[in-house]
DNA sequence: ATACAAGTTAATATCGATTTTTTAAGCAAC
DNA sequence: GTTGCTTAAAAAATCGATATTAACTTGTAT
């Protein structure tokens, strides 16, 4: 292979690699929503084999990232601002309910979880970690439901939703709210064991974020 | 290749004639649940080559019927009685929701493939179009409602489901009860328009075919 | 006897080349 | 000017072979 087998970095496979690296264009808009995906194309990119590419693509479709036409090949899933408002409500109800049940089964470990999480995300605010710490903080309040195809749902769901963020990145009054605040309603009101409060907390969380986007999402 | 190029049949992939000879294995059991899934030993159930088995194997992840273990290739995804009643509860809450939403976009044609699709049903009883036809009726009751990704847990979790029917097949009072008439309350209120006694019907239609199946698959 | 290490086998992951299929282009006929 | 057919180019799907990695076996030292 052509990769170089660093002494301490971690071995992994070129599939992975590849996986990892196309998820990350597709999120971030690098490869639009709708474009055909070229195998050869991305195989230059990656610097990868094409059996690689091809399989990355096949599990991409898993995350409903990659739609795969029958002899055609593959593409980025499409967006829309129907897809994003879907995304929005089914985000709504399935976190909801996956939050009462973190809750309902709250325990000192998860509670401490809560707050590192929280801690960390605060720490790299607007560094460009701060997108995994968000997640990891938004996955942890839901981590203690004992529900993995739920929680499968919820992951699959929020990264649908961030590559709806790269897209109305152009109206960027978005960062005007104060979504510090937020958090530490939705962080103090699962740590305090009161599911109502923490799932309005979240649930308008979501829902002020849906209308600073549907603005600049309008013309899709 | 080495399929025969029939006259009037349609043309394929080899990939996805693997996907879908694999998924059904699966889904009766013939591949057991947790069991390893080695590309050779398929490669010569399927007569095919290993690239269109893997990249099946890697579509079928997208299923939750396959799981990818990073470099020690694929197995069939593992079943507990756990992972039945959290697939039994989620249905409940999703299909709850596709169908109100189904039901509040009701249209005639809707209303029109019901009862067609029902009819279908019936008619096949006993037969092996069966499975086909009940999911074809369980998801014609959903596909009113305009969401895609809701649709497609839906789907998914109903094929999930379906592997359990097969695992717990031992115990056999399970035709006992009058699955018929059950069909007939969901459809009835589904045309009738009444969303609450609809869900009803079909809530109570999973929740005692749970019943049903807790039994024989306890051993899990 | 048991734990550990080296060597062997089996299976996966990946590559490079070939075959099919789809898409695009060019040309003729209406 | 458009429609339909033939041909050429591009891309996808698949194969067969090789390299890599994990699993297993065997032997050895404690």
């Amino acid at each position: 292979m052509n990769m170089i087998d660093q002494p301490d970095g971690k071995e992994t496979s070129a599939t992975r690699t590849a996986y990892e690296a196309i998820r990350e264009m597709i999120l971030k808009g690098e490869l639009p929503a709708g474009e055909k995906l070229k195998i050869e194309q991305l195989r230059g990119m990656l610097d990868t084999g094409a059996s690689p590419v091809r399989e990355a693509l096949s599990l991409l479709t898993s995350d409903m990232l990659v739609e795969r036409l029958d002899q055609r090949g593959f593409r980025a899933s499409p967006a829309s601002l129907a897809n994003f408002q879907e995304i929005l409500g089914l985000r709504c109800v399935m976190e909801d309910m996956a939050l009462r049940q973190s809750i309902a089964r709250s325990t000192p470990e998860w509670e401490e979880q809560l707050v590192l999480t929280h801690h960390r995300m605060k720490r790299v605010s607007g560094a460009p970690e701060f997108e995994a710490a968000h997640k990891a903080f938004h996955m942890a309040l839901l981590n203690n439901a004992d529900s993995p195809i739920l929680l499968r749902y919820c992951g699959q769901l929020y990264d649908l939703n961030i590559r709806y963020r790269y897209l109305a990145a152009a109206g960027t009054n978005y960062k005007a709210r104060d979504i510090s605040a937020e958090h530490v309603d939705i962080l103090e009101a699962a740590i305090a064991g009161e599911p109502d409060a923490a799932s309005t907390a979240l649930v308008n969380h979501y829902r002020v974020t849906g209308e600073y986007l549907v603005g600049p999402l309008s013309d899709l």
